[in-house]
DNA sequence: ACAATTAATGTTATAATATAACATTACATT
DNA sequence: AATGTAATGTTATATTATAACATTAATTGT
């Protein structure tokens, strides 16, 4: 158990999420310097409404939100367009089976991680841990499948809700 | 390595695929018949829609089939009520990350298996391997999370695909 | 600086996936 | 047969996602 890379902890209700938020945009702008794509205000803002939470957030919600800011009009494929992007760049995941994107703590290596989500109060912590990549590869091999994409996404209720509820 | 129970192995093209849907059929039954619940006619004819091949099969795909068959009228809530039942019953399973649904090899005991899904020929091999399960087992207890349903799906390259591709 | 090219966004329409709500029919029990 | 429950039928609509084409903004070569 040497390997369990944290990238994001379930963070305790009362931490200081706007720097959770300011590292996302810091981290964004360093990804996209290095991949020499561009960090629209578009894409940008699309980044921070994914990040306003450590949950997973709709497509439609970030557009309904898009939609407030008066500035510019919005429509589904804005926002999927800049969710593309930020998937593409590893600065956002997909959670398949809830069709929501969370932001990703360590866009530095692209990944797909492993995702824990609480159903109590539905944040997501997410590892990229080798153990269990290398487990599941190690499997795979056994049967001579290669691996291109591996998707764990697990359901349950993290400590801090488990300890409230008595 | 020695829990890497092998659900469904990816079957070779050629094989005899009816033996497969008999015993499918006959699984179900026999499931029913253990949960006191009924294997309707349109129950099983959804079930035979889904085991007509080892591929993800999507809602919408059984529903043509099913309104293909004269005898009785369907929409939307027909098919998913039914998928619903089986997926309940443990004799089919959703793959979260294609919509789709598939048969499982051994509904005897509930479970949530790990699939591995060929990009090429689409087909699904399960595995129910305890190796795995455990080991994001003691992940996550390191981290207080209580796991109520774990969802692994793999994409990649099956072994005859890669053979015949020269 | 300008034209040409490419990248990004806007816009309209529609496709694909899934569920709500209520009506009807079939089955099981007395 | 009368009643209650389970299953299915039916209509409508919600949710998630993409296609196709128009316009605007940024980048590159000259």
């Amino acid at each position: 158990m040497k390997k369990n890379k944290v990238i994001s902890p379930f963070k305790p209700a009362a931490h200081k999420h706007q720097e959770c938020l300011k590292s996302a945009i810091k981290n964004a702008k360093a990804r996209c310097d290095v991949s020499g794509l561009r960090l629209t205000p578009l894409r940008q803002r699309v980044l921070e409404l994914v990040w306003q939470s450590h949950e997973p957030v709709k497509a439609y919600d970030v557009l309904d939100e898009l939609k407030q800011g008066h500035s510019s009009s919005s429509a589904p494929p804005t926002v999927y367009r800049a969710l593309d992007f930020l998937q593409e760049q590893g600065l956002v995941h997909k959670i398949e089976s809830l069709n929501s994107y969370v932001g990703c703590g360590n866009p530095e290596e692209l990944h797909t991680g492993q995702f824990f989500i609480c159903r109590d109060c539905g944040s997501v912590a997410e590892l990229d841990d080798a153990d269990i990549s290398s487990l599941i590869e190690k499997k795979a091999n056994s049967f001579g499948f290669k691996i291109d994409n591996e998707m764990v996404e697990i359901k349950g209720h993290c400590q801090e809700c488990r300890d409230s509820e008595k």
